[in-house]
DNA sequence: AACGTTCTGGACTGATCGGTCAAAATTGAT
DNA sequence: ATCAATTTTGACCGATCAGTCCAGAACGTT
C-alpha cells in the first residue's frame, strides 16, 4: 500500500474556508492558502485538482454548515424569535472583523459567471428559502404570525434580508444595529394588521 | 502651452465603472480597464496614479450617481411607493445581467481592510440611511407610516434592505422576485398596527 | 528487510500582473 | 518656425500568479 495523506482533508478545507471568507476567491492566492492549509503544494493540487476545485469544495461545506447553523436557530422560541435567530447567527464583529460570507461573496463576485458556481448557491439558496417557509408556515399555524402571509414569498424576503444583513456586517455594522433592522424588517409579519 | 488630453475623463470613468462593477477590483486587470476605456496606459497613470486611485474615483463618481438615481425615486407617489422606487431603482437583469453594484461590491471585497474605501462607503451609506429616513419621516408625517417608527432605524434598515436586493439581482432574482421581496419588508411600516 | 505505492517539499514554468521609462507626437504660445 | 509643455505610444520591468515536475521520504504489504 502506500503512503497516507498526513494532512486533515476536512481541517484543510475549514482553513481554504477562512481564507476565501476574508479575501475573496480571486484574492486568495494559492500561496496563501498553502500557508493557512498547512500543506505542501502538491498536495493541493493532489486533492483538489486545482484552485477552482478547492473553492467549490468549500463553498459546499460552508453552505452546508451554514445551514445547519441557520436550521437550529430557526428551531428557538416563537416564529419571529426563531427567524430572528437565525437572520443574525453567525453575524457580527463578534466572531472575526474580517471574516465573511462565502455564499454573499462568491455570488457578488461571480454573479452568474460560472455554472457551477451558481448550481450551487442557486441550490442553497432554495434550501435556505425553503426552510424559512417551513418556519413561517408553522407560525402562521400557531397565531403567531398574519395569516395573509405567502410564506414562499416570505421565505425569498428573508433571504434577501439575510444577504443585506451579512453585507452590514462585512461592512462594519455593530451586532444591535444588525439586530434593529431584523426586527424593523419583521415587523410586518406578525400578528394580523389592517389592509390600506 | 501642452498638448491636450485626448480623452474624455468622465468618459473614461464611467467605462471604468463598468469594468469594476462587473468584475470587480482585484479581478479586473488594467489591460482589462484600459481597453475597455479606449485610453493608453500611460494615460491612465497620468491621470489616475495608480489602478486603486481609479477606483476610489470611479467608487466616488457610482456613489453620487446612484444616491442621485434614488433621491429622484424616493420622490415618487406616496412615501411607500417612494421608498419601494428607491430600493429597486437600477436593479434587476434588465439593465446589465452581469453588472452589479460598486458599493456593495466593494464592501464585500475590501470589508474593513481599506480605510480610504471605507470612509467613502460609510459616507455614502450615511447619506442613504439620511434620505431614507427623511422620506420616513414625511410619510409619518403625511399620516401614510407608523408614528411609532424610529426613523433612523428604519433609514438604516432601508439600506440593509437595499444591500440584499442588490445581492440577489447579481446573482439572477428576476425583477418581480425583488419588488416582491421589497413589499414584503416594507409591510410594517404602513399604518398602524397593534403592538403583540 | 525489501518492495511498490503514494505523499511531500521545493525548484521550476510560462503567463500575467501592476507599474515605469524613454522617445515620438501633438498642441498653444512666441 | 520654433520652443516648451504635456500626452501618447509601446517596449519594458520585477514580482507574482496558478499550475507542473521530479526526486526523495514515508508508509503498508509481503
Amino acid at each position: 500500500m502506500a503512503r497516507p495523506s498526513e494532512f486533515d482533508r476536512d481541517e484543510a478545507i475549514a482553513s481554504a474556508i477562512k481564507v476565501f471568507a476574508r479575501q475573496g476567491f480571486a484574492a486568495a492566492s494559492t500561496s496563501d492558502l498553502l500557508e493557512r492549509m498547512g500543506i505542501a503544494r502538491q498536495s493541493l493540487y493532489g486533492a483538489f485538482g486545482d484552485k477552482r476545485g478547492l473553492f467549490l469544495e468549500a463553498l459546499r461545506r460552508y453552505a452546508a454548515g451554514s445551514l445547519e447553523q441557520m436550521r437550529e436557530a430557526l428551531a428557538e422560541g416563537t416564529a419571529a424569535e426563531g427567524i430572528e435567530a437565525a437572520l443574525l447567527v453567525g453575524l457580527g464583529p463578534s466572531d472575526d472583523v474580517e471574516s465573511g460570507c462565502l455564499g454573499v461573496g462568491s455570488v457578488v463576485e461571480f454573479s452568474r459567471s460560472d455554472p457551477e458556481i451558481n448550481a450551487l448557491n442557486d441550490a442553497a439558496g432554495e434550501t435556505v428559502v425553503a426552510a424559512f417557509a417551513a418556519r413561517v408556515r408553522n407560525g402562521v399555524e400557531a397565531g403567531e404570525l398574519d395569516a395573509g402571509l405567502d410564506t414562499d414569498a416570505v421565505g425569498r424576503m428573508l433571504l434577501v434580508l439575510r444577504s443585506g444583513l451579512k453585507v452590514a456586517a462585512r461592512g462594519g455594522a455593530s451586532k444591535s444595529e444588525l439586530r434593529d433592522a431584523a426586527r424593523l424588517a419583521l415587523r410586518g409579519l406578525t400578528s394580523i394588521r389592517p389592509r390600506r
